[in-house]
DNA sequence: TAGTCTTATCGTATATTTGCGATATAAGAT
DNA sequence: ATCTTATATCGCAAATATACGATAAGACTA
């Protein structure tokens, strides 16, 4: 049964859902926050923000950077973690052609 | 162990989240391609244009509501569901301040 | 009333996510 | 070489999500 069907769909659609999905927890939103308020990287400054654990921070960092919406380079001892703004403007022009540009066709909705 | 820490982040950081987490998946992406590209609302007829039995398609389009990144209206013996575009829109400006706006701010990532 | 059509919900199996502690790894300091 | 510090990974438990078939619910039709 739970045999799941994701790879049926087009590869935009997966593409799309794979970056939303990559920002569908608030722990991964407020390390994008943190990480796009600081112009340099931060490492694990971000654990004493969070109320989470090294451990599960660490695997949000990582889910984030798999999806590519963030990028991290080992400096040292310790790690540094940017926002990939290149991504997030794909996403952004993927987003707003699928949703935002037919809106103007639309006049209103039905209910 | 598994206690969900969700609700000890910022409301905004949640609703922002939810709402990735309601397009996290290509089915309720494709789902909402179809709404969005049909001016009159859409049913039953979703069902047709994707892999998935009737009563998970109604499962994403009940996620979807509950979200509520679409309107739902019952018409008779079926139902009519919209693209509720003023959430799209909320969402974008919270999307885009949160992060488009402080990329002016930044100038270079340094990894 | 009975039959049909459309959609929602229930029950269930499996997969994935979330979270933590414990432990491993890697580099710099003593 | 050993200690410290910072980060990643492993192993596990609990919670959620995904998917389907079966069934219920609601509204038209005959």
């Amino acid at each position: 049964m739970a045999v799941h069907k994701k790879e049926e769909f087009t590869q935009k659609e997966q593409d799309l859902a794979n970056f939303a999905k990559a920002m569908a927890h608030p722990a991964r939103i407020a390390i994008l926050k943190v990480l796009a308020q600081r112009n340099e990287c931060i490492c694990g400054e971000i654990v004493e923000l969070l109320p989470l654990a090294q451990s599960t921070v660490s695997q949000h960092l990582k889910e984030l950077k798999t999806a590519g919406l963030i990028t991290g380079a080992v400096d040292g001892p310790r790690s540094c973690y940017c926002i990939n703004w290149k991504a997030f403007s794909t996403f952004n022009g993927e987003f707003n052609f699928l949703f935002t540009n037919l809106k103007i066709k639309n006049e209103k909705a039905c209910c």
